[in-house]
RNA sequence: GGCCCCAUCGUCUAGCCUGGUCCAGGACGCCACCCUUUCAAGGUGGAGACACGGGUUCAAAUCCCGUUGGGGUCACCA
């Protein structure tokens, strides 16, 4: 139990990937929140004992800098900016696991000399038959002692020189675990087997330091993923064998996908294998994928495939992949308080019909008798709606300036066609008050620019477009354009109020509806009928962009009707 | 397969602990209509759930047991 007088900890403790994955996302969020409300540290953490994975320094940095973006900030960890300082009020660093083996095995020894824990001498090859076995009996595997048959100072003195890992003496007895979200889990004697806590290479196992370096840094709280929870007996007794305390725990609902399963990388193959089955795809587009990689891949739902293969395989098809990780959600123009908010609300609720909501509620109402028990589907559509709500809630300015910052990483085209390169231009700004309202995310509001981005004379006319609203009814969409053209060319002021009026005056004079004239003006400066409305899409173009292009679809329009 | 966890609209959830106020509330999605210079957005309305079976009780979404279903986990990964 905690002391009331007690600092309240809790920490973050991902393995280096580079990338922060969603429900990673949440777990930060949630510790962040549990210390905010309660007057903690939050601490991050970096468990690097695997050398066999390949971890520099880029992969820290792009954990960090997802959480930056989402606006989790950390009291204690490796300092943002610099992976050689931190941020160590307590003195309780460092916190990269890799530069604390000392205190690892100084732990370890307590362990081997009371016999709580013993070297094993089997090999990976060996281990893996007795897996084998298990399997075959249908039965758990668990490790069979054989190695406490070897005199204890054999034990010893083999470990000197063979190769050998360290297991812990898991005693036979039940362990209840309280948990702050499940309530009291009970795991009968013998369920835990002699768990490696030392690898052969001398870096601890994930459980061992985990455990000590939660002691050594006065976590208070374990927030973490349900998958955890099996390790979590594991935990407890080691705890209990080096005299530690055992901290709160609450493990979380796992977040799901699609498929009702954890929500992962397979998800954005399982959404391109989806499209491929879709339209029959038997083959990869060339220079997608590797004819054979793809066969094996499309027959099989559990593979993935390469990365960018499947981006290629992806862009070729149309099939937008679904963000996975922060950075997916950055890139598709999301906006991270949104991110934020929706995935609070995947396992937490603050128990009143309020959903939308900020960092700072988050933090004054955090509660983790409030997190519920079953597994999320992240739902995309309702995250899109949450971010199409927030972007219509913003003013012009704060849109403009947040939209220019995305282009400038995601889409720097827009900035160079608008002159925003470095600041908000008038054309920029002229440009995000008119996406804005039509826009669900910043790619969306930029995907919207194409056509002003596009050379006048590589517009592709969309025939139904042309059709429905140049050439049907001999050709009354285009003689109204024709007419329309030299009305504009006429205009003095080439901004929108003017250009508004002297549509408007020309639709009343004739008295045909505005539609009958924004959208054959629409198609001829476009290519399609989806834009921006038609006087911003005018005053945006310029005077000669326009008369371009109007004179331009005239003459193809010309040769349709002929045609025909 | 062993062990563990879970079970309210299609989805996220409120309600469950402290049975009655719940013929179950909200949100996203869906449907219809309205608005409309396109697409969005917006407005109004609508359909839509207590997995099943047993108990306990005057009364159960709420408590108990079982069934079924789903998920997690069984590494010298974390």
């Amino acid at each position: 139990m905690i002391a009331a007088d007690q600092l309240v900890v809790t920490r973050f403790a991902p393995s280096p990937t580079g990338h922060l994955h969603i429900g990673g996302a949440r777990t930060a969020l949630f510790n962040w929140a549990l210390a905010r409300k309660l007057g903690g540290h939050f601490l991050l953490r970096i468990e690097d004992t695997d050398q066999a994975r390949d971890t520099g320094d880029e992969c820290v940095f792009g954990i960090m800098r997802s959480l930056a973006w989402l606006g989790i900030d950390w009291d204690e960890g490796p300092a943002p900016d610099d992976l050689s300082k931190s941020r160590d009020p307590r003195s309780v660093g460092p916190f990269f696991q890799s530069q604390r083996l000392d205190s690892y095995r100084a732990a370890l020894e307590q362990l081997l000399q009371k016999d709580l824990a013993y070297h094993a001498f089997e090999t990976p090859a060996e281990l893996e038959a007795m897996r084998d076995e298990a399997k075959r009996e249908k039965r758990a595997f668990r490790y069979n002692r054989a190695a406490l048959s070897i005199p204890r100072d054999e034990r010893f003195r083999r470990a000197e020189s063979e190769p050998c890992v360290v297991r812990f003496r898991a005693p036979e007895e039940e362990v209840v675990v309280r948990d702050e979200v499940l309530g009291m889990v009970r795991i009968a004697p013998g369920e835990v087997d002699d768990f490696v806590i030392f690898k052969a290479d001398g870096f601890p196992t994930y459980h061992f330091a985990v455990v000590a370096d939660d002691q050594a840094m006065g976590v208070t709280h374990v927030v973490r993923g349900q998958e955890h929870l099996t390790n979590t007996p594991r935990h407890v007794m080691l705890q209990r064998a080096l005299g530690y305390r055992t901290p709160v725990y609450a493990h979380l609902p796992l977040i799901v996908g699609e498929s009702g399963a954890k929500l992962s990388k397979r998800d954005k193959d399982r959404a391109v294998r989806q499209a491929c089955r879709d339209k029959n795809i038997t083959s990869p587009p060339p220079g997608t994928a590797d004819p054979d990689e793809f066969a094996g891949w499309l027959a099989d739902k559990n593979r993935q495939m390469s990365g960018g293969a499947l981006s290629r395989l992806a862009a070729a098809l149309g099939v937008t992949l679904p963000p996975i990780n922060a950075e997916d959600f950055r890139d598709a123009g999301y906006l991270p308080e949104v991110v934020c908010n929706y995935i609070a609300l995947l396992g937490w609720s603050p128990g009143s019909d309020i959903e939308k909501f900020d960092m700072g509620f988050l933090a004054e109402r955090f509660d983790l008798s409030r997190i519920g028990k079953t597994g999320a589907r992240f739902d995309y559509k309702k995250l899109l709606a949450f971010n199409t709500d927030a972007l219509a809630a913003m003013d012009d300015a704060e849109f403009a300036s947040r939209w220019r910052e995305w282009c400038a990483s995601h889409a720097p085209d827009v900035l160079a066609a608008t002159g925003a390169a470095t600041t908000i231009s008038e054309s920029f700004a002229m440009l995000a008050t008119a996406m804005r309202p039509r826009s669900k995310t910043f790619a969306d509001a930029a995907a919207g620019c194409a056509f002003l981005l596009m050379d006048d004379g590589a517009i592709a006319f969309d025939d139904a477009a042309v059709s429905k609203n140049l050439i049907k009814n001999d050709g009354e969409g285009a003689a109204v354009l024709a007419a329309l053209r030299d009305e504009l060319a006429a205009a003095g002021d080439w901004s929108p109020k003017p250009l508004h009026d002297v549509i408007e005056s020309y639709a009343g004079a004739r008295a045909i509806g505005l539609g009958k004239v924004a959208q054959p003006l629409r198609v001829a400066l476009t290519g399609g009928t989806v834009s921006p409305p038609i006087d911003a899409t005018l005053a945006l173009l310029g005077r000669d962009r326009t008369l371009a292009r109007i004179d331009r679809c005239l003459s193809q329009v010309k040769t349709a009707i002929g045609k025909a």
